[in-house]
DNA sequence: TTGTAGGCGTTATCAT
DNA sequence: ATGATAACGCCTACAA
């Protein structure tokens, strides 16, 4: 920038203000700075800036899986705000556990990230003392937690989980089953959402109805497998958990299980493939891309000054009814 | 860091270093300054320490889109060499425009990232001049470019369709379609390696037997469409795309045509999603995760001092054979 | 092994 | 509208 300066024969502080408030500099000296800019192929320092400021544009996102489908739409409407204006996006895996996301957690606020995104919505006492302690906006986004540390965008997966159940019993369904994630905190909130809708629709509660599964399509599989040999009366399955539902229907298919006729099935997500699928499944629509935009949005504009209306958005979910149930 | 200085008694270069090299400093202080910090519950300023070292711990990933499920298997990659070497990444997304991707190298040289991963290879001139003038690493990732701007970690596009062309030939079907993305320079060098196979093969070269799709399941269905109405004779169709196969299979599924016997299918990409539909499809297993951690690695190899053997990397591909063809 | 001095490249602040 | 000066918080280089 120095040199910037001298090219242009200009003070460092004239380069630094046409390069950050443009119109607060005469159309001569900004013209001639840009000239010197482009001749040097000068790169702003925003290092330096963020030191000198004491305010960074980088913001911080921490999700429990980078391998999984639903959440790249998040990544997605994060991006989408962020990039136009001027911010940028540092992300990290917290593998759900509470450990590790505080060490992220550390790792980031060392950076200086001026915001943070967290997409799960347990974490260690340390954690919630280091980001009270940053003083910065967060945002969780993994379900409508009891106790917020600061902002929330999200839907509830209990409430979203109740809802489908009460659908598949509204349609007559009277032995349903319940397939969640092992050790994964929103699929048991999914899993008390169901009970509380089989004894809502005054169905008889069955322990056995509810099976933890592995991720991924094979979890589908061991859901029907676990029907099948404990429970072969069941007559819809709820399958908690991104792709677990196609999952099932592959493995329906290749037993020769009609679908909905043997056995019905809802979805927790609704990712493309539950459209495309014969038959098409029934799926709760989650905002998975608004929950990106909402939470970057709300985070921009506490660092631009503005008191938020709202520091929790339920954002909620829709039931698409399809061929399957 | 002055306050945990005056408050373990030492001075700041001691805290500084008690911190970045702790086996430089007797552990009777190295304690006392450990102490200080979580007293005081002090957070290390990494962008202090990045101006003042001009040297930082952030790496650039550059992606054509965010929401590319083949992508998240190497960014999980890139991340799980970073995080244990206390790096972070800086992620953004290109939309395989060079413009748009020129924005985002400048958004990150300001950032002052240490190295930069980029997908595409087709770069505009002023980012590459801009890369060169940065003096950082950087590695291509999305094909193997002609002309690198640094290193290379990918597999041949134009190799990997001609082998599974090839592949198809063999297998006894002469009347072989292509179906790719429309605008997508890596569905064009697929599509060469297609054209020089079925030379090679000895089949007669129909220009008809090409067709470009939308992206997604739906692209799918389309080639499934325009195979019907313009070539039905067809009697294997090669999928160069993400989910196009699936997508084409669960169309046959619908029209009843019998896979592979009305048409065979095989995918460019081994999704999880290839295994488990039925028939399972007949995929290229691309070493997506591999070219994430090699990439980081030769990145940090880099940062480290070390001059590298290698600066371009074919990490190849595989045929998956199975029931689709 | 520890400390001192100076500077990394920018912006806040006050002055002109 | 522009400039001079002093931080921002850390590390490099050198000294003790």
């Amino acid at each position: 920038m120095r040199e910037v300066a001298k090219l242009a024969g200009v003070s460092r502080m004239t380069v630094s203000r046409a390069l950050n408030q443009p119109e607060k500099v005469k159309e001569a000296l900004r013209t001639r700075v840009q000239e010197a800019v482009a001749e040097l192929g000068y790169v702003h320092n925003h290092l330096a800036r963020s030191l000198s400021s004491s305010r960074s544009t980088v913001i911080g996102l921490i999700l429990p899986s980078l391998e999984n489908s639903i959440f790249s739409q998040t990544v997605k409407g994060i991006s989408d705000v962020l990039r136009p204006a001027g911010f940028q996006l540092m992300l990290a895996e917290s593998s759900d556990d509470p450990e590790e996301e505080e060490r992220v957690i550390a790792a980031f606020l060392a950076q200086r990230v001026s915001g943070l995104v967290l997409h799960s919505t347990r974490h260690s006492a340390a954690a919630i003392k280091m980001l009270r302690g940053a003083a910065i906006p967060v945002v969780e986004n993994g379900d409508m937690p009891a106790d917020p540390v600061d902002m929330v965008v999200s839907y509830s997966n209990r409430g979203a989980a109740k809802a489908m159940t009460l659908h598949l019993a509204r349609l007559g369904y009277s032995r349903i089953a319940f397939a969640g994630l092992v050790r994964n905190p929103r699929a048991s909130e999914r899993q008390v959402g169901f009970r509380e809708a089989i004894e809502e629709a005054g169905l008889p509660f069955d322990p056995r109805a509810m099976v933890g599964v592995s991720r991924g399509f094979v979890g589908g599989a061991e859901a029907i497998s676990y029907i099948e040999q404990s429970r072969p009366d069941t007559d819809a399955l709820f399958c908690a958990g991104d792709v677990l539902a196609a999952g099932a229907l592959f493995d329906c298919d290749r037993r020769g299980w009609a679908v909905p006729g043997r056995l019905a099935l809802a979805s927790f997500d609704d990712l493309d493939l539950m459209r495309f699928v014969n038959p098409a499944i029934t799926a709760l629509r989650l905002p998975r891309y608004e929950i990106g935009r909402r939470s970057a949005e709300m985070l921009l504009a506490r660092l631009l000054g503005r008191e938020l209306p709202l520091r929790s958005v339920d954002l909620g979910f829709e039931i698409l009814h399809r061929a399957s149930a």
